[in-house]
RNA sequence: GGGCGGAUAGCUCAAUUGGCAGAGCACCUGCCUUACAAGCAGGGGGUCACAGGUUCGAGCCCUGUUCCGCCCA
């Protein structure tokens, strides 16, 4: 016999109180633990590891939310399911982050410590403050297993890097090469292409200058954006059908400041003839087109920058200078010399690190690449023939546009933090040995001059073994034959190439199958106004201030409800506060329904009700349980929600819990038993239903409601409500239906007038025929007691009396009599707004059934339903005219 | 330059198969009604971006245009 949970019940909602009370109760008790070797089926997701660094965001509040959501649902519908948590080494973050603190704390910097100090002081830093976003997870409510947690730079993970990174060298698919990368001069590291941002219009200028003819007359005159990367320049190239040059291809001209002749080529490729003066330098060690057009032309490639972004010793007299001071001084020595021949302002294209920044410079690098294409043709297979599916599907396009192109892979990095590459260099025969262990001697030449290459892998290239190597790859363990393939990777759409794209090339390489069969891509989480959040901007809402103040369940209702939207999710908090409005209701609803359930003992099995009221919110109950599965197996969390919510609100806290008052307060006996059933199975529903998106407060108060027999410890091991249990009534709801516009139109006749609620009124109730007369005739005490009625008739086409408030409605005409308190003009204007309306559509209708068209193509339905309109507009058409000929006798 | 989204009430977004344009928030009115004022009841508010086309019928399908955002080169 586990010990109960239940604790007493505030009469006040209180979010900090309820949320901080569960989590821990729950995960000590094991509630998020997965079995490898549980009969039942698997339903794995991994998280997207956060950066160690990082602290909570609202990218991730939203991710926890959507995974979690789709974890304790499926956990709850019995599924075994694993949601395996863990942070990422993020080197370049990290590593800057660690050495701005040594240079801060202790005035020290990495180079002057060593690599193996200042490694040693990266993992105390993670060991003291990696957990932080640990710590943010659990106030988020999110169940995931924390017994299986990595970092991938474990010991266990690191083996399966270096396991990853020997095999794809020994089958081809990792090489070492000199070629033209991005370099970042600040971090002073290379980069992959993925991590460059692009920016077209920075304002620059177009220096245009002349390069004189060797030995003779003339000139040819370039124009360039960057005119410090003229002192490596190899080639002029002009168009070869250019009038203009024609006659120059094959000279040569003379290098201004350094002692180099360069000849003037002919490149279709290169060459815009109409951009410019037509005549282009060509930099092969400094520029992607160059570089492409230097290997065409078999020109020399010249680097003249080094690491730091400096001018190096083949700039001649420019040595040593910055690479902007540079341009600056290569400018005025132009003019100097008399060849500078113009400027004017021009938007370049700069590229830029994504992390720090910096404006980058292609740079000619021997760097570690894998080779990408082979990787990538399984992996396009296996989407497009289903075998993963992306949800929204429209993203499928941009993964295979991207994937189609996909180029070589630059995964070295000049880094200390990070997984050091198994690569040994040879100092006398210069030949590389990859190896698992560390090898003694050089595998080509023997030699015993051998080091470690120096640089670490890119981070992604851990990341992308995530959904095997964190379930203890390349052993074959029993997680790994559970849990892969996982059943949904989802994440932002931002990094379906950093990450989903090569965990897809991974997984598929390495275990055979695809990581996940789903990959759902959630919106980029943005301010009210649709700005993305950044510091600089300084529109940063911190999910742990919105939980603070109105609850984790009630921001993570509030991102599942904004989680359908396309691309962008506008945070604001006035949503947040809504919800937590929600969480009180629900509350409040609750106490409302626990003092009338006290010392109630509910039969073992529900028994079906009686009373309207009850047939209707079990009804109503079972069509929710259908849609809000519905939703969450299309992915549609939203959607779900939202029905979850209104169900709640709008049915049973408006019409249910109002309809058994009259019952729950001087009812009888079998009429109060029925309710209290009817209480009992509603609410332990929708509690249910709420968990996966509110599991605190579903919790806390599921808690109290009496159970049908023995019941779980906790609502997050019930069962989720299945439609199948749970019986529809079309008949009671039309029914309803009735009911709520018979009310509905005395309450707008009261407010439309302002009469207060406490004022008894007399009514009188009109309907079309004698089946809703009757239908009408048995519900009579439920409208006095929702109306607020003395009064009351009901009848089929009832006469209206004189001098009477009248509303009159589809199926429902309502009058309250009203003399000496009416003010009839104003009536009158009332009614004949609503006769205009009411004309209007008439005329529509008609317009419509008289074109044989329609009668003849519009499906059957439609056209019938088209006339039972006009019939219905007709009698409310003479019905106003009547009400409105009355007021004005 | 290529591609992908989006544009519907003041704001944020829905609208199943093409068939009576909705919700929340905000606003206005009346209510402290014994679960809830974090609430209840009622109300106003629309050129579905623009122009064509297909169709009996278009917010939805097609073509073009404008604007906003994103990705890739």
């Amino acid at each position: 016999m586990t010990e109960s949970w239940k604790r007493p019940l505030d009469k006040a909602y209180d979010p900090a109180h309820v949320e901080e009370h569960w989590y821990s109760l729950w995960n000590d008790a094991g509630l998020f633990r997965a079995d490898a070797h549980s009969g039942k089926p698997p339903y794995c997701i991994v998280i997207p590891p956060p950066n160690v660094t990082g602290s909570l965001h609202m990218g991730h509040a939203l991710m926890l939310t959507i995974q979690d959501v789709l974890i304790r649902w499926r956990r709850m519908q019995g599924y075994n399911t694993l949601w395996l948590p863990g942070t990422d080494h993020a080197g370049i973050a990290t590593q800057m982050m660690v050495e701005r603190e040594l240079k801060k704390k202790e005035g020290k910097d990495r180079h002057s410590m060593g690599r193996a100090e200042f490694l040693k002081r990266v993992w105390e830093w993670k060991h003291q403050y990696g957990n932080r976003i640990g710590m943010q997870t659990r106030v988020m409510g999110a169940s995931v297993d924390w017994s299986r947690e990595r970092f991938t730079m474990d010991e266990g993970f690191s083996a399966a890097v270096k396991e990853v990174f020997v095999r794809l060298y020994e089958e081809g698919l990792i090489y070492r090469a000199q070629r033209l990368i991005n370099w970042d001069p600040q971090d002073q590291t290379a980069l992959s292409d993925l991590e460059v941002d692009h920016e077209e219009n920075f304002p620059g200028e177009l220096f245009s200058f002349a390069y004189p003819l060797s030995g003779g007359q003339g000139e040819i005159v370039v124009s360039t954006t960057r005119p410090e990367t003229m002192l490596g320049d190899t080639a002029i190239a002009v168009h070869p059908e250019d009038e203009r040059y024609r006659a120059l291809i094959g000279k040569t001209v003379k290098h201004p400041f350094v002692d180099r002749h360069i000849p003037i080529i002919g490149d279709a490729i290169l060459v815009d003839p109409a951009f410019g003066t037509g005549a282009v330098k060509v930099t092969p060690a400094h520029d992607f087109n160059d570089f492409e057009t230097g290997q065409r032309h078999n020109l020399p490639m010249i680097t003249v920058l080094d690491l730091k972004g400096r001018m190096n010793n083949e700039a001649g007299e420019f040595a040593g200078l910055d690479r902007f001071e540079a341009r600056e001084k290569v400018k005025a020595r132009l003019e100097e010399l008399g060849l500078a021949r113009g400027v004017k302002p021009h938007q370049m294209a700069i590229a830029r690190s994504q992390r720090g920044g910096t404006i980058l410079e292609p740079m000619l690098s021997t760097q570690w690449f894998v080779r990408a294409k082979p990787l990538a043709d399984p992996a396009i297979a296996a989407v497009e023939s289903g075998k993963t599916v992306f949800v929204p599907k429209a993203w499928e396009k941009t993964y295979f546009d991207w994937m189609y192109n996909i180029r070589d892979w630059c995964i070295s990095r000049q880094l200390w933090w990070g997984h050091q590459i198994p690569a040994w260099l040879c100092a006398d025969c210069g030949g590389v040995t990859v190896s698992r262990g560390a090898p003694q001697t050089c595998r080509h030449c023997g030699s015993q001059s051998i080091s470690q290459d120096p640089d670490v892998l890119d981070t992604w290239f851990s990341s992308a073994l995530w959904p095997f190597a964190t379930m203890g790859w390349p052993e074959h363990t029993p997680d790994l034959k559970a849990f892969y393939p996982n059943a949904v990777m989802e994440t932002g759409f931002d990094i379906i190439f950093f990450w989903v794209a090569r965990m897809m090339m991974m997984g598929i390489h390495f275990m055979g199958d695809v990581p996940f069969r789903t990959v759902f891509l959630h919106a980029m989480v943005r301010d009210a106004q649709g700005h993305k959040m950044s510091k600089t901007r300084g529109n940063i809402i911190d999910p742990l201030d919105l939980t603070a103040k109105h609850g984790a369940d009630a921001l993570r209702f509030t991102l599942a409800s904004m989680a359908a939207q396309g691309r962008d999710i506008k945070m604001s908090e006035q949503r947040v506060q809504g919800y937590r409005h929600f969480a009180n209701k629900i509350w409040q609803a609750s106490r409302f329904a626990l003092t009338h359930l006290e010392g109630f003992q509910p039969a073992e099995r529900a028994p079906a009700p009686r009373l309207f009221a009850n047939r209707w919110i079990l009804s109503r109950a079972a069509a929710v349980t259908e849609e809000a599965n519905r939703s969450l197996e299309a992915f549609d969390l939203a959607g779900a929600a939202l029905t979850i919510y209104n169900f709640l609100w709008k049915e049973v806290c408006d019409w249910h819990l109002e309809l058994i008052k009259p019952v729950l307060y001087s009812g009888g006996e079998e009429d109060k038993r029925d309710c209290r059933e009817t209480l009992v199975t509603v609410f332990d529903t929708a509690l249910r239903l709420l968990h996966p998106f509110m599991p605190f407060v579903t919790e806390e108060l599921w808690q109290h409601f009496p159970a049908r027999g023995a019941r779980e410890q906790s609502i997050m091991a019930s069962a989720y409500p299945a439609p199948d249990g749970l019986p529809r009534d079309a008949e009671v709801e039309n029914d309803m239906a009735l009911l709520q516009e018979a009310i509905s139109a005395l309450r707008a006749i009261r407010g439309e007038s302002n009469i207060p609620p406490g004022q008894k009124l007399s009514a009188l109730l009109s309907v079309n025929t004698r089946v809703d007369a009757d239908r009408l005739r048995v519900h009579e005490a439920s409208i006095r007691a929702l109306a607020g009625l003395e009064n009351l008739v009901t009848g089929e086409k009832l006469a209206k009396p004189s001098l009477s408030l009248t509303l009159i409605g589809e199926r429902v005409s309502a009058y309250v009599p009203a003399e000496g308190v009416i003010d009839v003009p104003k009536e009158i204007a009332r009614l004949e707004k609503e006769l205009g309306k009411c004309a209007r559509d008439l005329e529509g209708c008609k317009r419509k059934l008289s074109d044989e068209q329609f009668v003849r193509h519009a499906p059957a339905d439609v056209v019938e339903k088209e006339r039972e309109r006009v019939t219905e507009l007709e009698t409310r058409l003479a019905r106003l005219e009547v009400s409105i000929r009355d007021l004005k006798a």
